[in-house]
DNA sequence: TTCCGTTATATACTTTTGTACATAAGGAAA
DNA sequence: TTTCCTTATGTACAAAAGTATATAACGGAA
């Protein structure tokens, strides 16, 4: 038993965009002709020609730049905008297959229950959400210690109740996101002193906002993996921080959550 | 320009449940018959016929019981399997609907961006996920603080960033969920001290489990509202706490987040 | 001018899906 | 036994959606 779902773009209340005509664009880019692009996908021209015609007149800006005549006879290109509205579709799309895996895992259909913890579709207030993999995981009587690797080769460690662990059903191995509030992290100058904190990264100052009493402080860590801490003025001063000097990011374990 | 999407649940690659055919099934819950239900729907009686037909078939159990004959010709009526199966889908859509009004929400579809900041469908590790409605919110230079009136009509404020106020497009009265570890919660005997933590709500304690070093306790704060604390074996003997006593949980205001 | 492959458009056909309607069979109650 | 209203089943019909096919118009290149 599995759950499925198409997902549909309306436009003043009619589809817009739908899988089938998804497929037909891409074939079009890829031919250059609504002609091949039909046999390609496969479908027939009058159904193609509909298609696309219906999409171009909905949109605001025309997805398709159709030629009759000339060289090859004509054809039919993407247009820039189309291309745009090809990439945004694909993205809700992965989204939106995600989101069902998600809730498939989440459900027992026999029984109805829900084993998740909370919403599933859910923003976050915290900046920092960074994903890894899971690297180990350390049972004890109450807490757990999950070790993630992040892309950028850091470890970084969350320390959550072993019964979080469960409902997650976390294994090593498993993608995860570690997520912990920018007021959570301290930053350090690297070299001076051993912390008993468990995660110092290390890495350099993108960006910093001042504000009156606090600052926002950006260290990109590598691998396109940002970090936001917030800090005071004065602190800022004292360590006399600088955008793209080095630095040591710095955060408990006990802050850290996981999400999934 | 708006998202739109049909749950189907599948049984062993056939269509199972659809948006008609859960339609049809409450039209039998009310009417108790086919032949009735098809009419209100409304849908041809053979087409009603052959989708009750097919989901029982599909289905490990029936969902419906259906008689020919007898003091008013028979009958079909809902099984509480079907039921079962009916809650679940109703459940099920309701997330599906709420993910998708969401996706609309964080997407700028003319420019294919995401404002979100993070992934949609995730779970977290928290155990603390607490719905309310937001009362006010106070707009600092870095911080933003947030009070969440809860069910049960205890408020509980958030420190969170500006930043993060932005991006979830929070505004007084939208409806949000308070995220907070259980470690975070600390628990003391009511009239004692005064604390500077801004959060401390009454509660009474529902269940306790005790393990090595830590113990979990629960804390019924009324309107099915509860919350859970992770505290030491020792401070749990030091503050004598027993299930059913009552009892002060203490947040810090800046160890909760917010989602929405 | 002719040739070519395409878009643009119309028409007949096919397939799919659902509706309308007729009819048998069931079984309790009057 | 008759009445009643339903389930169960088949057949003819209708509407919608897609296919196949034919043809005009287009415009650059040979």
């Amino acid at each position: 038993m599995e759950l499925s779902s198409k997902l549909t773009l309306n436009m003043l209340g009619e589809p817009f965009l739908l899988e089938k005509r998804i497929e037909l664009l891409y074939a079009i880019e890829e031919y250059g002709s609504i002609s091949k692009a039909a046999k390609a996908v496969p479908m027939s021209y009058k159904s193609a020609w509909e298609a696309v015609d219906a999409m171009n007149n909905l949109s605001e800006q025309p997805i398709v730049q159709r030629e009759t005549g000339g060289k090859n006879g004509g054809g039919t290109t993407i247009t820039p905008y189309g291309s745009q509205l090809l990439e945004t579709y694909r993205v809700l799309k992965e989204e939106h297959t995600f989101f069902l895996e998600r809730l498939s895992q989440v459900t027992d259909i026999e029984s109805g229950a829900f084993k998740t913890i909370g919403r599933l579709a859910m923003q976050i207030s915290a900046r920092n959400q960074i994903q890894g993999v899971v690297d180990t995981i350390e049972l004890g009587a109450v807490n757990a210690k999950v070790s993630l690797k992040l892309k950028s080769g850091n470890r970084l460690v969350s320390v959550i109740t072993k019964e979080a662990v469960e409902n997650l059903r976390l294994e090593e191995g498993d993608r995860a996101t570690a997520i912990f509030k920018s007021s959570t992290v301290m930053l350090a100058v690297p070299g001076e002193m051993q912390l008993s904190a468990r995660n110092s990264i290390r890495g350099n100052i993108s960006h910093i906002t001042v504000g009156e009493v606090n600052a926002e402080v950006m260290v990109d860590i590598g691998h396109h993996d940002v970090l936001v801490a917030v800090i005071t003025t004065d602190a800022l001063k004292t360590l006399k921080l600088k955008e793209g000097g080095s630095i040591m990011a710095i955060i408990k374990s006990s802050d850290v959550m996981l999400g999934r």
